[in-house]
DNA sequence: TTGAAAGCGCTAACAA
DNA sequence: TTGTTAGCGCTTTCAA
């Protein structure tokens, strides 16, 4: 591997002027400077990024630990999001550390682990808890860290956020156009931030319609297709069952469908099914779902590129982004039969 | 932050003494080891380990550049992947860089930027082509690699991979004894090389059964749900359809699931629809769906595991792993009554 | 405009 | 058993 040594050798400066001409320093002269940068180019140096890591005392990286629930982790989400984090990252010359840990003890020791090495610069948090022990921790180290998703009661750090009370009140707008009344739902477990903020939503939705969501009918389900399913099969059962599902995200909505259709219905006649999300698979489903579009991929490169003016110090113009959704109606909403 | 200095400073012994007191080098008394871990354990010490790096000239960090197709990446068999990549290599102390490209020039560029700067000490491989750029070019360098998938015509390194032919020949096994013989397939990109194989699998186990793949029912798709919808429409509409179709991958066999459905047929008894991969998804569909079930997680681990040991020079068991995938029957498939 | 020297934090060959 | 010294490749003060 080519060094600055090599080149200064070969072009016989100093290490230093070397370094100086290669970055653009402006007190070599000319001559030098395209003499070295043409050495350089012609011998094929490229700078050893650790080597200034070290001096700089910065790692250029960001980390994502994502946050998985059982084994078999597949959201489409996420991968959209990374995909979104990841080609910022790399467009702004950062590397992106991901790991993924179930939420909980061994996700924290991961944040830890990754501070106390000093492996990267800061953090990409997603899925806010109310009281989120990962925001709470990095605000009192003074880590830098940008996040998709807000908490329950400070705001001092970056974020980028759907209005998921405004989504959801579309959706409850649609569904009581539609003439449903009995309206069940099924929702993330009530720590995650945007479970509250999505049921707060439905809930003052259908209120200014006169319409209360009935206890029994609303269920949590654990974010999956299964959790879906399994929930609106609860649901379902009921002796008054509801003429309308709205699931929290698109997975469950797509299992809530599933399970509708093991009961014999229709979804989008004799039952509505909506979710959130707008991941790509629903709009080819059977029958396509009636959802909440989030431009996830350009939300995953909106937090990156927030964390990293922060890391580099830079001015934010907008520390808080909250965006708008917009409700994508499609076939598994209908017109209310029964 | 602490450094070696800080301690040897705080118990009176050289820095070099205090690094292998650290390291567990038992050329150092029992006693002042003692003492130096204590200390270190006190003071909180953390090695720097960009410090190391730079002196060990590696990264302890490999490089997963993930093929994405479209702007809307989102499959659920990366997810999974990438969880079980990312879980091996934190075990292992190392590091994973993550990025996304679109297959080609980008892409290309993006794996010699890694190597060129030296950010990684090996790459993970995926969805493998029949001449692989990637696989040649890092093969020519001599720098690490393992790979999930084969290519056509060279096997002079470290892999992981389902026996595709095998698998599709229990699928063809599977569907001919439901009395299926007009069969239709949607297979991915023949550059692929699990395309082929797969492919393959599917031919010769049809021919087993004297069944030919007619031409017209055999359509490319784009892997994703949108390609199997689009491809299974265009099957369907042939004037004497087939009575199956086989899809290469799961996302499209939702796809085409939907598509049946649009036209009205109940997938499973009107028309039998089976997948490959066996993604989460895969249950909780209406109806299920009769696929292929790869251990995903787990082929992540192994062959980050393989990489990790290639660089660290250890010595594998085996360099060629063909895992047997199983048949899992659902519901989508079933006796043909044509 | 250029160079010498120090230092980022660590490991390792060699000497004592 | 311990310490001295050099060096990984780079940036940056300071002096010339």
């Amino acid at each position: 591997m080519i060094t600055l040594k090599d080149i200064s050798i070969k072009v016989g400066k100093s290490i230093t002027t070397v370094s100086r001409a290669l970055n653009g320093y402006d007190d070599v002269s000319q001559e030098t400077k395209k003499m070295i940068q043409g050495a350089a180019e012609e011998m094929g140096y490229r700078p050893n990024i650790i080597a200034q890591r070290l001096q700089k005392q910065k790692t250029d990286t960001i980390g994502f630990i994502i946050p998985t629930f059982g084994p078999r982790f597949s959201d489409p989400f996420f991968s959209e999001f990374l995909a979104g984090v990841g080609n910022m990252a790399s467009d702004l010359g950062f590397d992106l550390l991901v790991s993924t840990q179930p939420p909980g003890e061994k996700e924290y020791k991961a944040y830890h682990k990754m501070m106390g090495d000093r492996r990267v610069d800061g953090f990409i948090i997603v899925r806010t808890r109310r009281n989120d022990e990962r925001i709470n921790d990095l605000l009192k180290q003074d880590f830098p860290f940008a996040v998709f998703g807000r908490i329950e009661d400070r705001n001092d750090f970056s974020y980028v956020d759907e209005d998921g009370v405004y989504g959801m009140r579309q959706i409850a707008d649609h569904l009581v156009s539609l003439g449903h009344t009995r309206i069940g739902c099924i929702a993330p477990d009530p720590e995650l931030m945007f479970a509250a903020t999505r049921l707060e939503g439905l809930k003052s939705g259908l209120a200014a319609h006169d319409i209360q969501l009935n206890g029994s009918m609303h269920k949590v389900g654990d974010l999956t297709q299964k959790g879906g399913y399994l929930q609106a099969k609860a649901i379902m059962s009921d002796p008054n069952p509801p003429t309308a599902i709205v699931a929290c995200n698109d997975l469950m909505a797509l299992g809530a469908i599933s399970a509708a259709q093991d009961l014999g219905l229709e979804v989008g006649r004799d039952v509505s099914i909506t979710g959130f999300d707008d991941i790509p698979l629903a709009e080819y489903t059977h029958p396509s779902l009636t959802t909440v579009h989030q431009p996830i991929y350009q939300i995953g490169g909106m937090v990156c590129e927030m964390l990293i003016k922060t890391i580099l110090g830079q001015e934010l113009e907008q520390k808080h982004i909250l965006l708008k959704p917009s409700l994508i109606i499609r076939e598994s909403s209908g017109k209310n039969n029964r």
